[in-house]
RNA sequence: GCCCGAGUGGCGAAAUGGCAGACGCGACGGACUCAAAAUCCGUUGCCUGAAAGGGUGUGUGGGUUCGACUCCCACCUCGGGCACCA
């Protein structure tokens, strides 16, 4: 940027935008301006909360990555600090501020081939990003930041453990409650044990019955093993050919006994109350895939190896079971393979074995199975059918053993087909689905191409030979899927064959990890090697230091010896003294000799409840004051769900951290911790920011920054490349920093530019060389209202003329009712429109009105705050904008004397007439057929109908 | 394969049954300048026309309506999610 002699010394540029911009970044700071009032707790202002709204906005917690931010980052933060700061002005108590997601792989990667601890790292990191942002002007209270790697936040992650570990699932009240409760009832005979009577039982027993009731357990849970890590890895960190995403080592799927939490016993609530949220419907839809709620039946048929029981949704199609599949995993297939059948199922199974599982889901690949020697009896028709194995069927779903109804599943149909098992119609498809495969209508399913899944009337689906015998199942003839359901399930309920059934897909929440930079589980293991909560007044269980943060290295391909976590090598931490209290009898045992539990937290921890702390980051005595819950995130009325006002961030999170968020929310509501059933009232998911990256003729990416475009076509030092289009990284050479903006254009210009590109939920292209317009919008109205060589204000107190008045209030309400929908692009270009039709005024008549000036720069402050106050500062405001009210449109003047009515000849406009405001329809009609045009357009023609929009339009159909 | 979402100028976009393309970028023309940058003013969907004007136009094809970017049906393309879930 010039700043030659020529360019005037009050110019509106970037090296004025920083200057202005750190004098009011400082002054907020030292003023304190963003702190928000809390009604009770350390944070309590009570007097400052009276007579106004709250407004509680969020964005996604950010993990501080070392790479630092691009301009793709803050898109979601300048969206919210908009509309809080429009909030504000509003009258609304607004808390917003912006925390750490600070625990987490890359910090400990990084400490692992740099050997510098995580914290020291982690708080580089958080210190740069925290200098990037600051820069952007938000309206945090930055009492409010914390971090989860904060002992007094993860102290009480911890705390929020034992909640879950010491709670069960009642699943006749359908919420949680205290362990004490469920002991109590075990220890007083009014709950069975299903087993031995509890009286009977050992200490170690009664301990793991309540175990195995507790929301948090430890379970055996198939996991991705990497024995060249050390470690376990979540799913993402594995790739598609099976190996370390990290060093590329094999993978291998074991069973470890993990920490795992009991979520599916809310797979219910967290389906139901998704109807109650403001939520995006894209992503209540992924919640509802999760979750995978499917109706049906369990059923059991008789084997020779005991009662197979399977999971079905159609358990109106029995009749139509001809054979059994079992998954190769399932528990009985050994004893169901016949002598015979043994080698054919043992390579079955081996090969089974080696198919990794993302080729066991290719959807291209030819269904395999192989037959145990063994039949089955179909609990309807009494008929024998052969049991099967294969691969299509899944241990972890349902049963892992399904009838197969090949008439009526075409996954069914397909093994039919290829092994030649038999396939009986049970429902007459209509003539359409015949007609549609271009086959005469049969109930000869020899001729069908497909299994029929829909609505068809039921045949062949009776087991009394047609004599209508008592207590028979007769389907035949019911045209409705819902009553064959009926039938059948009553049918198998009376004879204790089977039963409705609800399955889930979703899955119990495997919740440990082999690291380090993570939470420290509060458990330790008592002389029966069962887990027992840390005392509360022993929290934080603080991570111990380490010298050496790499998790034990084995043989790549060993997949037998345990992970032996980082946090074992202090075996002075993990063996250790507690007074610890017996679960069971609450008797209190000193100095009792315990292990510590050395597996960490997943990063999903801290993140599942940090909005709550931010409400109260600094109280000792609570995890949040129930009061400050209360006004922040209590329900509005009866019925809502409560929870935070606005929530903007990515899709990415759409499934896991909104899903275990939510699960820990209702958790806490049902211990009473919290008075609000959800944690995010309203979300709104905020687009990307994607940018254009270049190659070369060799297919390496040139720095986007460098290459030219000449006639459509892309140049890098002059030769050709290729352009393609996709997220910011380092990888495509097309990263643009925010600090690269504010030294171009300062912090004001750049929020302007990220908010005017389109709505905030659509992803756009990055396009530095458009950041200028806005600039020049700003500078534009910086000279309507200061003079550019000497700084002073050129505002007058005389007379508006009425038309820039209303075109000022027209403006007023539309970028009120703009901001209020987050409409900040539309918002941005009607404020344009009243510049530009100021500056015609100002070219006129050489200043602004002070009427204008005033609610225009008002109107400006919430998307370019320095800006703003410094003029709102120089227009003789000593106020402070940021709590100074929202210009109000005044309804009289948002209607002018006449409006402009466009008329129509048969669909198509042919003229336009100007007509007092509130004609009648019948002079506008008037008017319309005398018009000129008009007549011109009709030619003679006899109009036939003529229609009135009342105000808007005349259309004349002739 | 199934389920969502989206297709509008050279580009980002606006209009959600009633004047298509607001606002911004770019491009073109002009002012200022020795010159350039910056800044300012004007033009800018496409076709046709000297102009006035006319025609045409919101992925494609149908439909509903006095009137459709907007609602309905089918298809095409792109993006996202799920994926042998019984």
């Amino acid at each position: 940027m010039s700043t030659s002699d020529s360019t005037p010394k009050e110019r509106y540029n970037a090296r004025l935008a920083a200057k202005i911009e750190a004098k009011w970044q400082d002054r907020w700071d030292s003023q304190r301006t963003f702190e928000a009032p809390n009604p009770a707790g350390p944070l309590a202002e009570p007097d400052k909360i009276a007579g106004r709204q709250k407004l509680f906005i969020l964005d996604m917690f950010p993990y501080p990555s070392g790479a630092g931010l691009h301009v793709g980052h803050p898109l979601g933060y300048i969206g919210t600090d908009v509309f809080g700061r429009f909030k504000r002005m509003s009258g609304f108590n607004v808390l917003h501020a912006l925390g750490y997601d600070s625990f987490g792989l890359p910090a400990e990667q990084h400490a692992i081939t740099t050997g510098v601890h995580p914290r020291e790292n982690t708080e580089s990191n958080i210190a740069n990003m925290r200098r990037q942002l600051r820069r952007l002007g938000l309206a945090h209270d930055a009492r409010r930041s914390v971090s989860t790697t904060d002992e007094g936040f993860y102290r009480w992650t911890q705390w929020i453990f034992v909640q879950v570990f010491d709670s069960w699932f009642d699943t006749d009240l359908g919420r949680a409650r205290p362990i004490s409760e469920l002991i109590a009832e075990f220890s007083s005979g009014i709950r069975a044990t299903g087993g031995t009577p509890w009286t009977e039982m050992s200490s170690r027993e009664r301990k793991q019955l309540v175990n195995d009731h507790r929301l948090a357990y430890l379970a055996d849970a198939p996991v991705n093993w990497c024995p060249g890590l050390g470690t376990i890895l979540a799913n993402e960190e594995v790739t598609a050919e099976g190996r370390s995403d990290i060093g590329n080592y094999p993978v291998f799927k074991r069973n470890m006994r993990q920490w795992t939490m009991r979520i599916t016993a809310y797979a219910d609530r967290l389906l139901n109350d998704l109807d109650r949220l403001d939520w995006p419907e894209s992503i209540k839809l992924m919640q509802r895939n999760w979750i995978g709620r499917s109706e049906g039946a369990r059923v059991r048929f008789a084997s020779p190896a005991g009662d197979i029981e399977v999971f079905t949704t159609r358990p109106d199609t029995l009749f139509g079971a001809t054979f059994m599949v079992l998954s190769p995993e399932h528990p009985m297939v050994d004893e169901l393979t016949t002598t015979s059948q043994r080698v054919a199922i043992d390579s079955y199974l081996s090969a089974a074995a080696r198919v990794t599982d993302t080729d066991r889901q290719s959807d291209t690949r030819e269904k395999t199975g192989e037959f145990t020697g063994s039949y089955a009896v179909n609990p309807v028709t009494g008929e024998e059918i052969p049991v099967w194995i294969a691969d299509y069927v899944l241990m972890g779903y349902g049963t892992g053993a399904i009838m197969a109804v090949p008439s009526g599943d075409e996954r069914d149909f397909a093994f039919a087909r290829k092994y030649d098992l038999s396939i009986i119609a049970t429902q007459m498809p209509p003539d359409s689905w015949f007609a549609d495969h271009g086959i005469a209508p049969s109930v000869d399913c020899a001729t069908w191409p497909n299994a029929f899944v829909g609505e068809g009337t039921y045949v062949n689906s009776r087991n009394d030979a047609g004599t209508s015998a008592a207590g028979a199942l007769v389907l035949d003839g019911i045209t409705e899927m819902a009553v064959a359901k009926r039938c059948t399930n009553e049918w198998l309920e009376a004879r204790g064959i089977g039963e409705a059934a609800i399955t889930y897909k979703l899955r119990d929440w495997l919740f440990s990890r082999q690291r380090y930079w993570g939470e420290p589980f509060p458990i330790v293991y008592d002389h029966d090697e069962m887990p027992v909560a840390v005392p509360d007044t022993l929290l934080p269980v603080a991570l111990p230091e380490l010298s050496d943060f790499k998790p034990q290295a084995l043989d790549p391909n060993d997949e037998i010896t345990d992970p032996i976590p980082p946090l074992a090598r202090r075996a002075d931490w993990v063996h250790t003294t507690m007074d610890i209290t017996d679960p069971i009898t609450g008797e209190t045992l000193s100095g009792a000799k315990v292990r510590r539990e050395i597996n960490v937290m997943p990063q999903w921890a801290g993140s599942c409840w940090y909005e709550l702390r931010y409400l109260d980051p600094t109280n000792d005595a609570v995890f949040i004051d129930p009061e400050v819950e209360r006004y922040w995130m209590g329900p509005k009325h009866d019925g809502h769900t409560g929870g935070v006002d606005l929530y903007v961030g990515g899709v990415e999170h759409a499934v896991l951290h909104l899903l275990y968020s939510r699960f820990w929310h209702k958790v806490l509501f049902d211990l009473g911790h919290v008075s609000s059933e959800e944690p995010f009232h309203r979300l709104y998911n905020q687009g990307y920011i994607q940018a254009h990256a270049y190659r070369d003729e060799r297919g390496q990416t040139v720095p986007a920054a460098d290459v030219r475009e000449r006639d459509g076509n892309y140049f890098y030092d002059d030769q050709p490349v290729s352009r393609e289009y996709g997220k910011m990284g380092k990888s495509l050479k097309n990263i643009v920093t925010p600090d690269e903006m504010y030294d171009e254009f300062g912090a004001d210009t750049f929020r302007l530019y990220e908010m005017s590109m389109g709505p905030l939920d659509q992803s756009r292209p990055w396009n530095t060389r458009d950041v200028v317009g806005m600039q020049r919008f700003l500078q534009r109205l910086w000279r309507n209202l200061v003079d550019e060589d000497t700084g002073l204000p050129t505002v007058s107190d005389s007379e508006c003329p009425d038309a820039l008045l209303r075109t000022l209030h027209v403006s007023i309400d539309g970028v009120q009712r703009d901001m209020d929908g987050l409409r900040f692009n539309t918002a941005i270009a009607k404020l344009i429109e009243l510049n530009n039709a100021l500056t015609k005024h100002v070219d006129a008549a050489g200043s602004t009105p002070r009427v204008v000036a005033e609610p225009l720069v008002q109107m400006l402050s919430p998307l370019c705050p320095h800006l703003a106050s410094e003029l709102w500062q120089r227009l003789g405001r000593s106020d402070e904008i940021t709590y100074s009210p929202f210009p109000i449109a005044d309804p009289n003047l948002l209607v002018s004397d006449t409006v402009e009515i466009p008329v129509q000849v048969n669909g198509k406009v042919r003229s336009r007439l100007t007509a007092p405001t509130g004609s009648s329809d019948d002079q506008l009609t008037a008017l319309a057929l005398s018009d000129e045009k008009v007549r011109i357009a009709l030619a003679g023609a006899e109009p036939r109908k003529i229609i009135v929009v009342s105000s808007r339009l005349v259309n004349i159909v002739a």
